[in-house]
DNA sequence: TAATTATATTCGATTTTTCGAATAAAGTCA
DNA sequence: TGACTTTATTCGAAAAATCGAATATAATTA
């Protein structure tokens, strides 16, 4: 039995994706520059747990990939339109 | 005691409350007309009480507003450059 | 191979979201 | 006022998200 997940089911979820701030942190970051996790535990002065597991959101919605170099992954955005939502956001939201 | 929620809790919250595929859809329809309630019901084939609370969400987050009349509560779109938003979501998760 | 580094995953508890069903409230009309 | 229409809100249960802490995995280096 094959599930088909309408267009609105998927912008739910990727909106869902994108509702933790530092989920939104991280993305603004690869907005910049590639970056591995000890690099963004660094800038966010968060734990490595929680780091890893925003991105493993992000990961599972697409929204990031990772390659690997040597024990560090690196992370970089898939589609970098996203960036101009988080922006978009941001100036609706702000002030 | 004041709170300061950022910039980033602030655009999280708001993309929490587009994380729902009734919302979206309440957005879309918006973007086109001012709409009532039992108008919604009508066309997305949605119970009252379902679409009442979603609306509530996003009257929370300042994305709706609502004049009466008579009965009838007609809702409206604070800023249509959600819509946008929601489009762009959309061209992204769509194939 | 053993220790180290970098990252992912799991576990259990807590919090938040969602839902159907029921109830409340507000305006209208006879 | 009482019945009716339209919409909002509440309640309790179920599902999902989040978190800190602990553990697992994978590559590297001594």
């Amino acid at each position: 039995m094959m599930v088909t997940i309408d267009l609105y089911d998927k912008s739910a979820e990727y909106f869902k994706a994108l509702s933790h701030p530092t989920r939104i942190k991280i993305i603004e970051l690869l907005s910049r520059n590639e970056m591995c996790v000890c690099e963004m535990m660094a800038v966010l002065n968060l734990d490595q747990s929680h780091i890893s597991r925003h991105l493993m959101v992000l990961r599972a919605n697409g929204i990031v990939k990772d390659s690997r170099e040597g024990t560090k992954i690196y992370y970089t955005l898939t589609n970098k339109d996203i960036v101009k939502i988080v922006e978009e956001v941001k100036n609706i939201v702000g002030n």
